[in-house]
RNA sequence: GCGUCGGUCGGUUAGCGGCUAUACCAGGAGACUGUAAAUCUCCGGCCUUCGGGCAUCGGUGGUUCGAGUCCACCCCGGCGCA
């Protein structure tokens, strides 16, 4: 096993722990945040400007670079790190949500997180769409750009990481709807761990000597199926572990918590797709060790910016004539150069700067969150750290 | 002065006798959770008991069951000729 992860400290009254993980590229001190650079970038940013802001480790996606520029470039590269000029650790996903937003989100527009159990609405779930099609075997998906069909299987899944090179690999998953009924959540949760058995075998095999593969659990928003799939992926031989699939944004962190009580303890876990702050905070709190998530760099390529405990969309008018930073008090670049009014102007004026400026913002804010939730741990208060949050 | 073409939301514009007058841009607001996303949605004349109701296409008349659309005159603008 290429992949070392050491606890450094738990909380006495919860999950959460603090630790680190150690692989060929570096070391990601743990909780932390995974910035998310699908297509071996990090949008609107350049590596050092990612480096700067505090992040440790990207993750890319496996679907995305095998359709361009495709795995044999990947691999002529020299791998994921040496093409996109990332002086740290690397993690890919493995395809598998795009499952989900090519299948079952493709044609309903519905995100993976349910705002609550009203919002259920099991008339929308359809498992297919015209471009991504499960069976017991793998998925088929069209290509985004020129809509080709491909193939994924476990095994193709892991073949292409592997080419892509990255350091953490996630085996092939089917990630589902949260508009699913139960008995598609069970049959997609059973596939996905003859997915991750295959993943599994078949990176043993073929691996690199620096890679490490994470295992994925599923089980949607129901408790049964959750603890099922952490019994299951956690009695598997994977390095770690990533919690996958749908939530009900209300019992998020209580999904969580069910599924770390049953993962081995000695290895870290990596929750998929989750960043939104109060988020972060519970999932640390219910021992997640690592996360990642689109939202900083997308809601700031829309002109939103986190701020204390909320966000604000900064082409309001209001902000057109705000000189103060995005976030008084911030010591990110934007906040300590830029002003909301000049952002705003970017964003009126379509200039790129500003979806760099607010990513930068954003980014710093997500990375450092989970940061101090670490130092709150090591140091011994994470209530007071979280009560804190909470009140802003 | 004569001829001609045109005047529809802040801008550009569709509509060429019929049912709810288009679309894009600018403007206002919201959404975004393992990136289909520098994207998407909503608002934008007045009144409303939220079911709707009443307006509106430069102006005034007219033709017609019915006019942004056809006719007359007027106003304004472009172009051409004097």
């Amino acid at each position: 096993m290429s992949l070392k992860f050491t606890i450094e400290k738990k909380l006495s009254n919860n999950r959460g722990r603090a630790g680190r993980i150690e692989t060929k590229n570096g070391v990601i001190e743990t909780p932390a945040f995974i910035v998310v650079g699908t297509k071996a970038t990090v949008k609107s940013l350049t590596p050092e400007q990612v480096k700067d802001l505090g992040a440790q480790a990207v993750l890319a996606n496996t679907y995305h670079l095998y359709l361009q520029p495709g795995e044999e470039v990947m691999k002529k590269a020299g791998g994921l790190h040496k093409f996109m000029n990332w002086d740290g650790p690397t993690f890919t996903d493995s395809g598998g949500f795009q499952a989900f937003s090519l299948g079952a989100a493709f044609d309903n527009k519905v995100g993976k997180v349910a705002k609550g159990k009203d919002e259920i609405d099991e008339s929308i779930f359809s498992p297919h769409s015209a471009m991504a099609k499960v069976d017991e075997d793998g998925v088929t998906f069209k290509s985004i750009i020129d809509g080709s069909s491909h193939r994924f299987t476990p095994e193709r899944s892991m073949e292409i990481q592997h080419n892509i090179g990255a350091d953490i690999l996630f085996a092939f998953d089917e990630c589902t709807s949260p508009h699913a009924p139960y008995e598609y959540q069970k049959e997609a949760m059973d596939r996905t761990h003859r997915w991750a058995k295959r993943s599994l075998e078949y990176h043993q095999k073929n691996r690199s000597s620096h890679q490490s593969i994470f295992g994925i659990t599923q089980g949607g928003r129901h408790e049964d199926l959750r603890k099922e799939s952490a019994k299951i992926i956690g009695a598997m031989d994977f390095d770690g572990f990533g919690i996958g699939g749908s939530f009900d944004k209300e019992d998020m962190h209580n999904a969580v918590g069910w599924v770390a009580d049953e993962l081995p303890e000695g290895k870290p876990r990596h929750l998929l797709g989750i960043g939104e702050p109060l988020d972060l905070i519970l999932g640390i709190e219910n021992g997640m060790d690592t996360f990642d998530c689109v939202a900083p760099t997308r809601i700031a390529r829309n002109g939103a910016a986190y701020v204390g405990s909320g966000r604000i969309n900064i082409l309001n008018e209001q902000f057109g004539q705000d000189f103060s930073p995005i976030e008084t008090g911030c010591a990110c670049y934007a906040c300590t150069h830029y002003t909301r009014a000049y952002i705003s102007h970017l964003f009126r004026a379509k200039e790129i700067l500003g979806a760099t400026l607010l990513s930068i913002h954003n980014l710093y804010y997500i990375v450092n969150l989970v940061k101090r939730a670490r130092v709150a741990i090591l140091e011994g208060n994470f209530e007071k750290f979280k009560q804190g949050f909470l009140s802003l």
